[in-house]
DNA sequence: TATTATCATGCAAAGCTTTGCGCTAAGCTT
DNA sequence: AAGCTTAGCGCAAAGCTTTGCATGATAATA
């Protein structure tokens, strides 16, 4: 038995009063004396009394805790999310549980479960890439079970939704390169089904055609956003019989691998091929040279993911969608030497 | 109220039989014949049973929540340590409620005073940079409240830590900067007060001395940690009358602070300047050029700072400190051009 | 003085689980 | 047939808190 924490009862015992008396005293219940209040709020100081938060929850049915489900933990992404969330929740007295899925389904469930045992009051989740099928999505829906989604989502006419304007974003790198003087701007993408896969195609398509450019399935490729993957799909672009002159890679982790794979075959960043990133990892910044990418607000995506559970849970309802602005952060590896800084959009470093 | 969870007497009550024998029936009690049981567990399995973990928690007098606190959460660093505790938590049936202190040695008190308001059963914890007075340490050992101490600790007599061996890793530093041929070797360094900074300091001075090189304080600089701070400090370095042709850095985000000055003001690495990092951030690979690194075993000092948790919740006694070993990874920004890959150590990249 | 209003406090239930002990009825022994 | 064992199950307490209701006492009113 660890270091037994002071309950109610102990102080009672040690007033001679009984334990209601006391509960009332510290919450200032107008039944009570000012006197016996004084004695008993002294005594509840000094032998650093606090509630029991298991006894609370069996009362009053909850937890105060929310599950939180990434497909990773070490991503920089994610972690400054979670840190968003966790602000949030703090203030407002709850606390976070915290599962990986390792972007797998299976554990995606698994945590599910096992956060469900823990009596979660409900979920904060970015889905796995491999996720298909939205069963143990929907039973959390129809047992009323507050559910948010953040970045990769589905069900979002049934799910609070937290996403950034993907297609505004990926447009705005489209068309950035072709102002840079790129003509065979090509697409690094990632799994199909993900809503920000489509978004970002969406939006990298659009940008082709506004600025007149053809669409040519042969500089698009696809990854499984992991570091090897994103790295073959580079080297399949560069072994291609009309190589690009410009890669989109999908995030920032495959926009690394591009430039690794680039740099191996002796390419030059930005003359030979421009590169842009998306997600702004903190290390896009470090990088050499300095990866153009989108800025993720990513500790405001928490802090509205939070919100918007606190809101479902008293709602009982979903709300409507918040989607997050981003901002393309123009650095040196899109810029042609040739040209300057002489850009709309912000420029750092 | 949310979705309400099923509970044992709500199974007592469709078959018709008392609580106490639905618990039996679950947990194969003897007593309990055979038809009952399975009547039991059939329907417990088709409602979906779990039990209670605040009804537990409340018997048993324990949580099975463990606290964990670090400096910041999006740094790799600590992110993959956490996904290593989480692992072994998880194995154990345990949960883990995440805070982080940023820094702060106020928030890192707050933070202990609310996971214990939670109920945690105990802590994980690396220190903020600041924390100089132990006494909220203290108080922790003094109610017997389990406590595990990572990379950053002290108290080491009368808590369970896990460290690296950093004396000898920034030795190992040292001498592989003499060996490439660079002498004077600068030294970026944080605050003096965590055992880190006084360990790597050591394995730097031994590093020297055994190569012959004398010590120089003007060649020692120090920084908060921060990318800002350390900036200003390599800016220092640079500055001095007689500044030096290699760095080693306190740990990675030091060393890519260093190499960004180093790059502002024109300096070739690793030809003008040597530079290496230490904790082998995910990113140091595919910096430019690739950082020579020292590997820390973050998820293994993760599973082993929850062993000792456990261990000590068990033992109620703290266990000898445990020591992992690091690996000094050799890339490009510590090679002289002239020399090749011929060093002792691995190489990669 | 008897009755009522008021004030301060205690009892007990509910939320959920486990477990020692007690109880009943059936089967067995002699 | 009377007494005893035993299989099988229920009661109730403990762990901690909140809160509606009851209780006791005291003061005020008629």
């Amino acid at each position: 038995m660890t270091s037994r924490h002071i309950s109610l009862k102990d102080l009672a015992k040690e007033l001679n009063v009984s334990i209601s008396t006391v509960s009332r005293a510290l919450r200032d219940h107008p039944d009570i004396s000012s006197e016996v209040k004084e004695k008993v709020k002294q005594l509840a100081l000094s032998k650093n009394y606090t509630p029991n938060p298991l006894a609370m929850g069996l009362l009053k049915q909850e937890t105060r805790m929310i599950g939180v489900i990434v497909p990773d933990l070490v991503t920089h992404f994610y972690a400054s999310i979670i840190s968003g969330i966790e602000q949030v929740a703090n203030e407002m007295g709850y606390f976070i549980l915290l599962a990986s899925s390792n972007e797998s389904v299976e554990k995606e469930k698994q945590a599910i479960e096992n956060l469900l045992k823990a009596r979660v009051e409900g979920f904060i989740i970015c889905q796995t890439q491999e996720t298909q099928s939205t069963e143990h999505f929907e039973a959390l829906i129809e047992r009323n079970i507050p559910l948010v989604f953040f970045d990769r989502i589905c069900l979002s006419d049934r799910v609070s939704t937290v996403t950034v304007d993907n297609k505004t974003a990926a447009q705005k790198i489209t068309q950035h390169f072709y102002q840079q003087g790129y003509r065979r701007i090509a697409f690094i993408s990632g799994p199909d089904q993900l809503n920000i896969t489509k978004e970002r195609m969406a939006g990298y398509l659009e940008g082709l055609k506004q600025s007149g450019l053809p669409e040519n399935p042969a500089l698009i490729e696809h990854c499984n956003l992991s570091f090897e993957s994103a790295k073959q799909a580079m080297a399949r672009l560069l072994d291609s019989t009309n190589p690009p002159d410009a890669v989109f890679g999908i995030n920032d982790t495959v926009a690394f691998a591009a430039m690794q794979k680039i740099k191996e075959r002796g390419l030059k960043i930005p003359d030979d091929i421009g590169l842009v990133g998306f997600t702004d990892d903190f290390h896009a910044m470090v990088v050499d040279p300095p990866l153009t990418s989108i800025t993720h607000p990513t500790y405001a995506i928490g802090q509205e993911a939070a919100r918007l559970f606190f809101q479902s849970k008293d709602n009982k309802q979903y709300s409507t969608p918040v989607v997050l602005q981003t901002q393309l952060i123009i650095r040196k590896s899109s810029q042609k030497t040739c040209h300057g800084d002489h850009d709309d959009a912000e420029t750092a470093w």
